[in-house]
Order: structure tokens, then C-alpha cells, then sequence
DNA sequence: GCTTTTTTTTAGATTTGACTAAATATATTT
DNA sequence: AAATATATTTAGTCAAATCTAAAAAAAAGC
């Protein structure tokens, strides 16, 4: 049951392409994880082998239960060790992801038990993504998009669906960040941006590819 | 300038093993690193290219500045490694090392530093032994085995020269542990063990393989 | 429905790190 | 100084993870 750097991240990465779609294909998870294809049909045997995911050839592949407990368990180390980062050692919020990358593959259970319980067993990364716990429970978290918020309602930034560094980059410059109370004022037509209030008397303008990045929970 | 977990492995043994003797010899390193003859020769090689140490067939080997550089960026990460593990994690001493063998691995120097920004810029960590700074500075310490220590003389325990679990066990048992004041009170000539005093009253009898590995710095 | 394009798989090569068995160099005995 | 024993290196294999180029399958276009 320990498995290596590349099959971890090639595990994380289906999960994390399954949700849009049902089942993953070659190309899409070579593109995610800069690799060619026939590297991909390699480990795909592998994993199969390990029983770890449906795969027959030119079918595209899913995790099975196997294969998602494992996934969620790097996701788990993934998102402690973002929390330690941006709250204990003061990274920004832009930076945790790729030392995460790395510290994640460190996988001694109880390393990672106690961190959880020394950071106070939050429930979101600094991404505002949820955190297995430790029998690998997720969250579901039913999140909305910002632009599908109506006018004049008040609501508070849960997560970005993007985590490029470009796109953190603009919302830190905005301000806004998880937990960030905000309200739609406009939505212009013409290019679908949005105007909206920060804080107390803060106005901003952010643009529809923005905006459909923000995630918003409905409880607020 | 990064290395494999392998390459950092063989860089970190080779700089504890050349401490003591001036050069470290092909078998020394295969019984340390429980590997085979043949697979040091073929490392020596690559390091030797890499230019991180001295290497003629045959005629051992020792790192050179570049190589000591190398070595003391690893000791510091996994010093600073087990000192967050034994101080915020309530890890027991002997449980760390284990873990900070994985997480030295991560070497991202912004982590590092950070790390130990958040630790209070320890100076040693769990086992006593020091911690190299950013620098790659470390105390040099010069440490006395408890037996040289003169009778009724109170010391202060600074560390341990060998740590397996077997000792830790052992010293934790006798709650002998860094920063430990205690005194010899009798030492018996028949088979070298010492009586010695720890806290207020409690008198308790340690071997002299115990004792070798006790080490007092002198100020106390 | 056949042709063309795209996707995926296979075949074959490379790199890293390890191993065993054999050869060679060094050290120790006699 | 040989002979023997020990230490080290070399030669040849192997498994993991990657790659390029070619073949095969599936999808799209006409
Ligand atoms: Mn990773
Ligand atoms: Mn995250
Ligand atoms: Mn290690
Ligand atoms: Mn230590």
C-alpha cells in the first residue's frame, strides 16, 4: 500500500479530472501532468495491475474505490500541508500549492494525524477546498458560481475553481480572498463583467472569466 | 544544483561517517546505507562527476567544500525537521528521526528558512545535536562522553552519539534527556558502570556502553 | 460508407539506481 | 616474497519511469 512519487501524482490527477467528466482520457491527464501519452498508457497498465482503476484500452480509465481512497488520502496531506503553509509559516496564499506538491508524497500516517491535529483539524485549505478527514470523508460543499448570484446579495468567497498562479496573482491584488464578504452591484451586458462591492465602500470591476472562477457557498 | 533522495542519502552518510575518520571507504558506506559495494562504486562515479567529493579507485573517498555545502542543507532540514516533530507535533524523541528522513527530501529553501523563522531559530534539535543555519554554520560543540566527566561534578546531558531506538528507549526509560542535569556519584571499577544522580534524589546505575554515549558540553 | 484526422497504443531506446557474479586491487599472513 | 584473504571495481541484468517514432483503433468529415 505505498506507492510512488509519479503514481501519486498520476492518481491525483485522475480524481481531480473525474469530476468534470465521468471518465478520464489519455490525452486530457498527458496535458494535465506534461507528459506524453504513451507515458500515460504505460502507467495506466500499472495501475490497473494494482487494481487501482478501470482501464480497458482506448476506453479511457476512472478510479475505483481503491484508487479514490488513495487519492483522497494524498489529497489530504496535499491540503494539511497547504493550511501549515499559509497560516503557520506565512506563505501567501499563490505560493502553498507547489511546496504542497512535494510534501504531500511524504506518507507516514500518523505524521500526518498529528499535523491535522496540531492545525486544529481545520475543514478548508487556504483555497477554501475541503479537507478529508482522516477516514478520508470529504465535504461535499455544493458551490455556486459568482456570476449565477443575484444582484444585491451578499455572499462569501468559498474557493477558486482555477489555481493558477496568474489567477491568484489578480485576486490577491483585489483583495479578495476566502471568507471575503461581497455583493454583485452591475453585471454589464456587453462583456458580462461585474461590479462589485468589497468590504464596506470598496467598488471593483472584475471580468466574466473572473467571475466564473469564483465559487460562492450559499449559507451567508 | 537538486539532487535525488538517493544522491542526498548517500551525500548526508558519507558526512557523518567522514567525521570520524578523515575518509570513508566503499564498505563503510554499503553497511550504512544497507546497499551493495558494487552500488556505492557506481555513486562515487556519479558524484565524483557532479563534483561534490574526492574520489580515486580504490583510495575512499571525502566530499569537498561543495559536497560539505550539499550535506549541511540536508542536516539543517532534517534538524529543523525533527525539532518541529518533537516540539509541535508531540512526537516522542525517538519517533522522529524516522520521519525527518522523508522531509529532508523537501528541499525548498524558502520552506526551509521559513520553517525555522516559525521554530524560533532552534539551535539544536531533539538529540542535542546542532542545527546549521542558513548560512550552513553549525556550532561545532566540542562534547565530552560522560565517563571523562570527574565525580560529583554536575553536567548537563547535550546529547547522544548513537541513536538507534534501542538507546532512546533506553534513556527515555531513565528520563535522561537533552538539557538533563545530573552528577556521577560512584564508579565501579568491575564492570565500568556509573552511579549517577538525575533531578533532586533519584539515584540510578547506567553501563558503560550507556555512558560512552551520554555526551556533556561543559558549561554547567 | 469510405477517407482523413485524431487519439491511443505498441515497439524500442534511454536514464537512474539497484543487484549478482566475476575480476582485480589491496592488505594480511605465513 | 608468496599465498591467502578481504575490499573494491567492473560487467552484465533488471525494474521504474520516461521518451520518440510507428502502428493501430476510433472519431470526424464528406
Ligand atoms: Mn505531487
Ligand atoms: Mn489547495
Ligand atoms: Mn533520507
Ligand atoms: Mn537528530
Amino acid at each position: 500500500m505505498n506507492y510512488s512519487v509519479s503514481e501519486e501524482n498520476y492518481i491525483k490527477t485522475i480524481f481531480h479530472l473525474q469530476k468534470k467528466e465521468g471518465t478520464v482520457t489519455t490525452n486530457e491527464l498527458a496535458g494535465e501532468l506534461k507528459t506524453r501519452p504513451a507515458s500515460v498508457t504505460d502507467m495506466m497498465k500499472k495501475l490497473k495491475a494494482k487494481k487501482l482503476l478501470h482501464y480497458q484500452p482506448y476506453q479511457g480509465f476512472r478510479l475505483n474505490n481503491d484508487g479514490t481512497r488513495v487519492a483522497l488520502a494524498i489529497i489530504r496531506r496535499h491540503r494539511l500541508w497547504e493550511y501549515f503553509l499559509a497560516e503557520k509559516l506565512k506563505f501567501t496564499w499563490d505560493e502553498v500549492h507547489e511546496v504542497a506538491e512535494e510534501l504531500e508524497h511524504v506518507s507516514n500516517k500518523k505524521l500526518i494525524d498529528k499535523l491535522d491535529a496540531f492545525l486544529g483539524y481545520p475543514k478548508n485549505d487556504p483555497h477554501g477546498d475541503p479537507i478529508p478527514d482522516a477516514n478520508g470523508k470529504i465535504e461535499s460543499g455544493k458551490k455556486i458560481r459568482l456570476p449565477e448570484i443575484p444582484l444585491h446579495t451578499p455572499c462569501i468567497v468559498s474557493g477558486v475553481s482555477n489555481q493558477s498562479g496568474d489567477i491568484l496573482e489578480l485576486l490577491e491584488h483585489k483583495k479578495i480572498r476566502i471568507g471575503t464578504r461581497l455583493e454583485i452591484r452591475k453585471k454589464f451586458d456587453f462583456d458580462e463583467s461585474l461590479e462589485i462591492k468589497t468590504g464596506k465602500q470598496t467598488i471593483t470591476t472584475i471580468s466574466r472569466q473572473l467571475a466564473e472562477n469564483i465559487l460562492i457557498t450559499h449559507e451567508a
